[in-house]
DNA sequence: GTGAAAGCGCTAACAG
DNA sequence: CTGTTAGCGCTTTCAC
């Protein structure tokens, strides 16, 4: 048999609002009443049922983050950035997993467990211009990622354009002339294509062919990565540079090159993008784009319990700023 | 204004409950009462309220899953095979990191929030022999890991001791004869002191010395595993076999291996614990032990979702059968 | 400062 | 097969 706030007030002689008021640290609570009300829920073993308070006051104290899945480092990374920024301001962080797909994505938006969240952050990778009307939502959201699909809600943004610009100028400058793109689908919108605009911006600007070769992916992986190089290979494709719209896909490029017994960086020089903690273990350590991430996480929680709350406003956007991290496969 | 059954059972002309029937799937209500709930829900934009529900029926559909935090990349993978499991029965997973702290361990037990969840899978790490009567608790739980602390839980273990015999077998195998062993910590308990009892006996069982060295190791990251190597080379320790207790710690004593200019596997051989994706990709790959995780996430699940709807029966305690995985690292 | 009563939105007997 | 009636355990006016 469970515990009660109701038998709690019994058993302390006092009423259930006072004992409510004790657990909820309300302010004017006798301190007898207070450490009466104690040693009942203590003699009882009483733990408060959540799930009541939630109904009662309509919030869960959780927000809900959606996003692709957690075997790829970076949202691994992301959600435990989350997670703490949450934490922080008192709320619980709900996983809610889309494996990257357009279904799962608008599933999120739609499914009655939305109502177990007082809020969402949304991190979407394959929604379509086409999708941009389900994006209207009624309940407080902050998407990650750029303006593009949806203008009237809240949005951080990561400097995908500039940091793609950054370090193509790096593996410019280290003499890279015919620099390969991994990763490039074909959706307008996102992080990839913005990464990839900055990175062909670079190119033009130093009068190069900005088209050297692609390789598409849909899921950003190390396999992914690997199997784009091979291509490349096969295609006997010659780039003495290579930029990976991520870091899991350059990881994965890198096995592809030494597999293949071409020289990191003597032969090419890879880059990637995310500044993931492997990267940094990595053989040779990858070049890469640190996006902040623990920024991108604090800035989305915070505006997002502000919305939740009732102190935000109007729409907010931010652009958190990225620094390229050189290490040793551009040296 | 948000819209509660009760419109739309006012909408619709019919009672609640029929509203409710429809809802829940309920097999008895005529096809045109149906639809013309339905048509109501679809009028009104009707969105079940799931924390109402969960009140009422005093279940959540939630499991909580407790673990050290996401950045270490064996969990992330833990964390990714739960939810796709939990998925499969209807249930969603709540992450509750405990940043692999005894504090944060215990918490998990004892927050109000528990009562969000309706049971827990529970992969304890730093939780000592004194905390063997916090494990008594009176909801449903799985552990992941071995019977040691608790006896009367059910429990899915990995084969750690049977494992770190194998693996270190093979690295006799090929030639090793002073191993070190990397993240050893004095716990008498847990995944580490199994994994390297294993290692242990099959050292023994060849008549070498079990104890060339071990660095220890609190958290098992690429950082532990590399500092780990630093001091071994620091203290000019000589070994030819490098087993780290888990692959995050064995990626890290690659790099540092590399930066010291040992080859792997020419004058170490290395391994690691758990076959992360990482692992595959590295250079060189890494042998590892494969302890069996998508079944490992099936096993707990399955049968904390069993206790929880009341089909257990006794504790139950599986064992997961581990594979040896040879890569590069060792040949 | 503390108590009584009315819900929060839904489910589940139990009738009908 | 459908409707009525109580709660689930907590919060929250609003008196006292």
């Amino acid at each position: 048999m469970v515990v009660t706030m109701r038998q709690v007030a019994q058993h302390a002689g006092v009423s259930l609002k006072t004992v409510s008021n004790v657990v909820n640290h309300y302010e004017h609570v006798s301190a007898s009443m207070r450490s009466r009300v104690l040693t009942a829920i203590d003699d009882l073993g009483y733990q408060m049922n959540v799930t009541a308070r939630n109904l009662s006051t309509g919030r869960t104290g959780m927000l809900a983050l959606a996003l692709p899945e957690l075997q790829l480092p970076y949202f691994a990374e992301l959600a435990d950035a989350v997670m703490d920024a949450a934490d922080d301001l008192g709320y619980t962080v709900l996983i809610e997993p889309t494996a990257g797909m357009r279904t799962g994505e608008l599933e999120v938006l739609r499914s009655p467990r939305r109502s177990m969240s007082d809020g969402l952050i949304y991190s979407p990778t394959a929604l379509r211009e086409a999708d941009r009307a389900a994006l209207s939502v009624d309940f407080p959201m902050v998407l990650l990622g750029e303006r593009a699909l949806a203008s009237s809600v809240d949005h951080v943004a990561m400097a995908n354009e500039v940091g793609g610009r950054m370090v193509t100028e790096h593996l410019l400058a280290q003499g890279c002339r015919r620099i390969a793109i991994v990763g490039a689908h074909d959706a307008e919108t996102g992080a990839g294509s913005l990464r990839q605009r900055g990175a062909r911006s670079a190119l033009e600007a130093a009068g190069l062919d900005s088209d050297v070769a692609s390789a598409g992916a849909q899921r950003w992986s190390r396999e992914t990565g690997r199997a784009a190089v091979m291509d490349l290979l096969a295609r006997e494709v010659r780039f003495d540079g290579l930029l990976a719209l991520n870091d899991a896909m350059a990881l994965g490029a890198m096995r592809a090159l030494w597999e293949a017994g071409v020289d990191v960086p003597g032969q090419v020089r890879v880059a990637g993008f995310d500044d993931i903690e492997e990267s940094r273990y990595a053989r040779p350590s990858l070049t890469t784009v640190n996006p902040g991430r623990a920024e991108i996480a604090r800035r989305a929680v915070q505006l997002l319990v502000d919305r939740i709350e009732g102190r935000a406003v109007e729409a907010a956007e931010y652009q958190v700023p990225a620094a390229l991290v050189v290490r040793e496969s551009t040296r």
